[in-house]
DNA sequence: TTGTACGCGTTATCAC
DNA sequence: GTGATAACGCGTACAA
């Protein structure tokens, strides 16, 4: 039951080591007849790659590396299908690691991506600076985060805010409201609260933020909410007010306060979310949301860092190395919660 | 810029190679002298480890492989990232593969793991036979999956079905229905319909069921439950329903039919879920339904798994090789939707 | 087109 | 305790 290995093949078909390299690498290079002999042997001794001595040798691991916040939120998980069909189009196999916010366990999950010889990283975690990933020297592009000093693609957060924004002044807003869920202005998705600030500035609407954090955990976001929801009734009675949420996940909960209340939406209410997440859909009444449009930020990621990679390999590679941001659009989904006036479903 | 290896450390230090790979593996053997010194020696010459060459010198790559249909379904991302956890803290990487229901893409992948000596396996796709995985000749443990010839965790689908059946005759359900979507049976899962049926027998009730595949987009699981509700609504006028929907998102979609119809759930329906997803929380009236105990199972997957694979590297591993079937417990999450007469939330 | 010989960086087996 | 040296399995100049 030991290991086949070239050795094997060699001495079954006659021809040395080399040529049966050169049957995986080049088979171009040989006679036909020296190829169907070698793959005869092959088959018969059920010979299996072995990729580690192959790495060790010419040092392609054809890995990449994922380090990821988590996966509870829909957002990363999708973020991640995404980005392994990508890379399996590639060719590149992925080791993932979760970082849960762990600024220790981030740097030491890419410490030991290096070890096993990685050709290249995708950071979607936020915790490190982007000037320490930069430092690593490896071909690496970060997603949705800080990227001062890396290569990058983000969502256009801005256009983004933008959008939800003018589309609740078309609907006829008269007040604009912005609730978000702790977001810190390095991160790209406070573009969203500046997009939103833009489009108050030029409708010169009265307006009203609401910074919190709410938190992970569902019953805190909802309890977090109401006092939030009764100063909106309070305040603004009477007025149709445009609310735009930082995300789906709390634009829901607060859809929910207000379907309880008055068991439907009232005509003074214009919700809408972000991400496109599927509670948008599932709510009791589909929200209006910001599409992200996820494939082609994992499309994009991919293809940069295969770039990056490649380069890497040649013999002579360019000291190069410009970074790159890349900005993938947003689009507005209208769905029923911007209607201003709420048409039953038939 | 070359690689520093155990050779720069020997010459920088005076010792071996052969000392320098003890102080990593077996430092104890070293004087308090020598591991100083070569301590120096490896932060003067900024060493990192090559875990390749040491997999290729001792076949341990710490390299776990997952195969998983995909991430979009809340549970499958639930469960990833809980492996990952259990998987950090055994020492493990994760090279993580999304078969995407494509049985080719499966038994790819899963050749491809081996070529990269991964000391064992995940497997949570279910497309690839048991018996197939069984041939592989390599430590692996399904979940939630056919199992007939691999060792593998799952949760207590029976169970869970009596549970929330008995729940729905405790509150005094008149009529049973049960609706799924698409289980098949061989599926684990289905053990969820058989506890239910097995409710049904001892009740004595009046009883239904639909059996219906409804697809992944959610507008189509809507549209092909709207005339499963109208026969509902028709048939059972009047009668107190026990409704057991075989998942929370199903569950969702038709409490959303029934307020929309109603504004509010009428004390004559009784809805109760499976997962314990985040949806049935964030439903409009938050769904009863059966917690899986996704971070027990990713444990004693983990458990498992590493038993087999310590058992492996052993000088004479013993041919055993035991197919073990974990069963992991289910519990009854009581919320709105079953409370016969709903209240509403203050 | 094919073969030889060495390198990749570590671990394992003997010696001392 | 420490050192020499042979694996581990494959890639690759260089030679033929």
């Amino acid at each position: 039951m030991k290991k086949v290995t070239f050795k094997d093949i060699a001495n079954e078909s006659g021809y040395s080591k080399a040529t049966i390299s050169r049957y995986f690498n080049d088979p171009d290079s040989l006679t036909d007849d020296a190829k169907e002999k070698i793959l005869k042997a092959i088959n018969k001794l059920r010979y299996k790659e072995n990729k580690i001595a192959r790495v060790l040798a010419n040092g392609k691991s054809e890995i990449i590396g994922v380090l990821i916040p988590d996966l509870y939120m829909h957002y990363y998980a999708d973020l991640l299908t995404k980005l392994l069909v990508c890379s399996d189009k590639y060719g590149y196999k992925a080791i993932v690691f979760q970082s849960l916010d762990d600024s220790i366990k981030e740097k030491d999950y890419l410490e030991e991506l290096l070890k096993y010889h990685v050709e290249g990283v995708i950071v979607i975690s936020h915790v490190i600076s982007s000037k320490e990933l930069a430092s690593m020297n490896i071909p690496l592009v970060t997603i949705e985060r800080e990227d001062q000093y890396t290569s990058s693609i983000n969502s256009n957060n801005y256009e983004g805010g933008l959008l939800a924004t003018k589309h609740l002044v078309d609907q006829g807003a008269e007040v604009l409201i912005h609730i978000n869920s702790g977001l810190k202005k390095e991160s790209p998705a406070y573009g969203r609260i500046k997009g939103y600030r833009q489009v108050v500035k030029e409708s010169k609407l009265e307006s009203k933020e609401f910074n919190a954090n709410f938190g992970d955990r569902y019953e805190e976001i909802v309890s977090k909410f109401k006092p939030i929801f009764n100063e909106i009734e309070d305040k603004y009675k009477g007025k149709k007010k445009g609310i735009f949420l930082s995300n789906d996940t709390i634009a829901n909960v607060f859809l929910n306060l207000i379907v309880q209340k008055y068991n439907t939406l009232p005509d003074d209410y214009l919700l809408i979310g972000f991400d496109d997440s599927p509670i948008s859909k599932e709510a009791i009444i589909p929200l209006s949301t910001i599409h992200q449009d996820i494939t082609a930020i994992a499309e994009k990621a991919m293809y940069l860092l295969n770039e990056k990679m490649q380069e890497r390999k040649k013999r002579h590679p360019k000291k190069d190395e410009t970074i790159k941001h890349e900005i993938v659009d947003t689009t507005l989904i209208i769905r029923d919660t911007t209607r201003g006036k709420y048409e039953e479903l038939d």
